[in-house]
DNA sequence: TTGATATAGTTACAGGCGTAACTATAATTT
DNA sequence: AAATTATAGTTACGCCTGTAACTATATCAA
């Protein structure tokens, strides 16, 4: 028997429309008050969570190619949000940290974050929330 | 009490990460095998699934904007996968339809897509997926 | 030590994308 | 009927991105 194809069903579009969705609404706050990028937010968002990092470091944790680490980094550098210490040890490295207003600003968006994920998790339930994360997690090591 | 800002527990990021994950599996398909963008293949997945349409139909099928869809409706037209029926009635419109080498090329990555489907279903669990499913449903309409 | 290989990060180029402006046609209002 | 407004679809422009090539430095092997 043949099934017929129902783009309806097939995940990698339904979990992509679903994504972009939830992405937006996010994306709308950073871009509108700092008109930043969603690589730039994933850098930004690394620093501010895990403190001083390298390149590579950003792009194990984000995900992110490191092509848009760099120009990601490149990019906040010019707004004076993080500097580079140069590593004595390894002179490839630069340990990145976020300067005040860097800190500052990434308060500003994980507050705005946080409360976008809490309106989230309350039109799903505690319940759908978590075992949405779940079957993520399930996917991711696929 | 102050929250921390957790990347890994923010849905926005998850879900894209997810996403991204499972879109690349099949893109990598249509991509090899017919060096295709993501928007000419959910053009020619509708038009595939649904027939003929206008490129506002599909459009809304596949909640691309309109400078997408007429953007890869140019380019599968180019390679001739597909035809345009101008409206007698509203000459603004035209009807898009595969031809038959279209048709072929849907078929190929439908079947191709079903599989990849039923790989990520498997790797799920029929259960599993079924929830999952109705999660990003539930997330669809928030 | 020197030559080969690996790694950190940047840059160049071409292509896709979003926004807004545009063309053409249709529908509505006055 | 003429003027206005709405709709279908395309195009222009600048930005972001992916790929590959590149620079600089470090590591490994002979």
């Amino acid at each position: 028997m043949t099934e017929k194809f129902d783009l309806n069903a097939f995940l990698p579009f339904v979990l992509h429309h679903t994504s972009e969705k939830v992405s937006f609404g996010f994306r709308d706050i950073y871009r509108d008050r700092y008109r930043m990028t969603r690589s730039e937010w994933r850098v930004l968002a690394t620093l501010g969570q895990y403190g001083a990092q390298t390149a590579t470091d950003i792009g194990t944790c984000t995900g992110l190619h490191k092509t848009k680490v760099s120009r990601a980094v490149a990019s906040i550098e010019a707004r004076r949000w993080l500097k580079r210490q140069p590593d004595e040890k390894d002179r490839r490295v630069a340990l990145i940290t976020l300067t005040k207003q860097g800190e500052s600003a990434f308060k500003s968006l994980a507050e705005a974050g946080m409360t976008y994920n809490q309106k989230v998790r309350a039109h799903l339930g505690e319940q759908d929330f978590k075992a949405l994360m779940t079957l993520l997690g399930k996917l991711e090591n696929m």
